[in-house]
DNA sequence: GCCGTTTTCGGCCCGACTGTTTTCAGTCG
């Protein structure tokens, strides 16, 4: 898949025309860059059918750069531009506090290219001799420069979740503060968070900001005014927090949490009626017509209530308005965590500790699933060992129900690492990928349908193997997956680890969309990671899944029948 | 560059905060 490629490019050329200080094309690419961002399909797949122009944001010209840098890597505009402008823009834009404005300035005046230049440039004080620079943009510029040079990357969700969490409960805790929710990305659930958005309402809003500027957590103080106001915490986030009116607490809400394509697209159905609306309300003419609450918003607009992870332009709006949602799965259906690790093989908890803890998640049953085989990296359980391990669950005496599991290794040619006369012993079998990452998309695909059709396999475990920010997953052909899986009764899994979330929300929209029911484990690996279900609940809702979707919100009883197991 | 129950041309979300200004441009979300 070239999607990436084709995504990337476009975002460039974007950041080198706003530099050029060229208006409304850089969003326009902005735009189709992200209209590809949320595809599940191909791009190149729609190319040849030519139907690229179908895409929202994609029109005459884009299309046909994305035709050039599908066929050549790059196109010529980008190439052009890129010599018209020969500078490091990535990493310049990258600092704090600079922009397309600045970069360019920077550059015509002193030649500045690349973080070095603009480094030694501050350190020489030249930059704060420079017309609309001074003394304290320069410093900040010194600040950002080390910000720019040690992260960029963005959050992953499930590693500052509690974090963000527990700046809300503090706030909660203060007399002040009447009201407090997450907003954006965060509220949104997206796998990736480049900062935390939080809104409140206050009695004294002075005194909360106050309050918020001091957190313990906080390193730097952005900025502070009396109604926003952004920290820095020690884990590199930031976070910024809005202080609204009470009955500003719905539309400020709506607002805050986006994303901008929804929120662009709701603010023109507004219009579109009449109405405008903004932070601080829906208006007709100056009349305030809804503000205190998100639902009423959404009511006057003729939409139906949007759940915050579904507001990615995606097709809500669309639903919405045809009363056609879904009814999301709720994070408290989940009766049972279905891969799970213990000190058998690379766990670290025993396996009484894992049921215990998932017992007080409130759960009706498990699956402990350790590695068997020859995954020497894992500490696989070799058939030697296998005997011991099933006696262990014997022994466990736990207050839920336990199935006897095991993840198993799907070798390249599609057998799986374990004869089936040692895998007919357990209860549920997770079968999964482990190496061999790089086969071409069709001896992928046939790999794992081939591990679907063995009678004693039950999941498939991450089925697409990417590491969010680190690796790409395995070319895959997930329609054939999906298929197959409503053939068999072999269900795909969605991983809840922070760095996995595979499959991811926009593969989960498809297979829901298939009709292919879907499982969520956490791949939990000690106690304290039972707790990443939320996430993986998270990523169902963004795809848009209901509790109908997921196998392991039925019942235990239900849950025996389904798998056929006892 | 995209798009159209106001438009095939002329719009494109808009307000808070900061710093450098003395009324505003740039950045950010």
């Amino acid at each position: 898949m070239k999607n990436l490629e084709v995504i990337k490019i476009l975002n460039q050329i974007a950041d080198l025309l706003d530099i050029k200080g060229i208006e409304f094309k850089p969003s326009a690419y902005r735009k189709a860059s992200r209209t590809i961002e949320s595809l599940n399909k191909n791009i190149e797949d729609i190319a040849k059918q030519g139907k690229l122009k179908d895409l929202p944001g994609i029109g005459q010209g884009i299309s046909k750069k994305i035709i050039e840098i599908l066929e050549t890597g790059t196109c010529k505009e980008f190439e052009s531009l890129k010599k018209s402008i020969p500078i490091d823009y990535e990493s310049l834009l990258a600092v704090e506090g600079l922009g397309p404005k600045s970069v360019k300035v920077l550059y015509k005046k002193l030649n500045i290219k690349n973080l070095n230049d603009l480094e030694k440039a501050a350190k020489k004080g030249k930059i704060k001799k420079l017309e609309g620079f001074g003394e304290k943009s320069e410093n900040q510029i010194l600040q950002g420069i080390d910000f720019a040079k040690s992260s960029g990357k963005r959050f992953l969700l499930g590693h500052i979740y509690d974090i963000a969490l527990s700046i809300e409960n503090q706030l909660k805790n203060s007399r002040e503060v009447t009201k407090v929710s997450l907003a954006g990305s965060i509220k949104r659930m997206k796998e990736t968070i480049g900062d935390i958005d939080i809104l409140v309402t206050s009695k004294d809003p002075k005194k909360t900001m106050d309050l918020f500027v001091n957190l313990k957590d906080a390193k730097d103080i952005i900025s502070k005014g009396p109604t926003r106001s952004s920290i820095r915490l020690n884990s590199g986030i930031q976070v910024d927090l809005r202080v609204v009116k009470e009955d500003e607490f719905g539309s400020a809400l709506q607002y805050f949490i986006g994303n901008k394509e929804h929120n662009v697209i709701t603010r023109k159905i507004a219009i579109s009626k009449g109405y405008k609306l903004n932070e601080y309300g829906l208006f007709k003419s100056s009349k305030k017509i809804a503000g205190k609450d998100e639902k009423e918003i959404y009511n006057k607009l003729g939409l139906d209530y949007i759940e915050p992870e579904l507001r990615e332009n995606n097709g809500e709006i669309e639903a919405a308005k045809k009363h056609s949602l879904p009814k999301l799965i709720n994070y408290n259906d989940i009766k049972g965590d279905l891969q799970i690790h213990t000190n058998f093989s690379d766990g670290i908890d025993t396996i009484q500790a894992m049921a215990k803890k998932a017992k007080e998640l409130g759960y009706e049953y498990i699956a402990i699933t350790d590695h068997v085989g020859n995954l020497s990296i894992a500490n696989s359980i070799t058939e030697k060992r296998i005997d011991n391990y099933l006696k262990a669950f014997e022994k466990a005496k736990t207050e839920i129900k336990i199935f006897k599991g095991c993840e198993v290794n799907i070798k390249p040619n599609g057998d799986l690492d374990l004869k089936n006369d040692i895998l007919k012993k357990f209860d549920f079998v997770v079968a999964s990928i482990h190496s061999n990452f790089k086969q071409t998309k069709d001896l992928m695909t046939k790999r794992i349908l081939k591990a679907m059709e063995n009678k004693y396999v039950k999941v498939i475990g991450h089925p697409t193997g990417r590491i969010i920010n680190a690796r790409k997953g395995y070319e895959l052909d997930l329609e054939k997956l999906f298929k197959k899986s409503n053939e068999t009764n072999v269900i795909l899994e969605i991983n809840a680890q922070p760095e996995r979330l595979d499959l991811k929300d926009i593969d989960v929209k498809a297979a829901v969309e298939n009709k292919c029911k879907l499982i969520i484990s956490t791949d939990a690996h000690n106690t304290n990671s039972l707790n990443y279900m939320k996430f993986g609940i998270a990523t169902a809702r963004r795809g848009w899944a209901e509790k109908k979707d997921i196998v392991n919100t039925l019942s235990l009883t239900n849950f025996k029948k389904f798998f056929d197991i006892s």
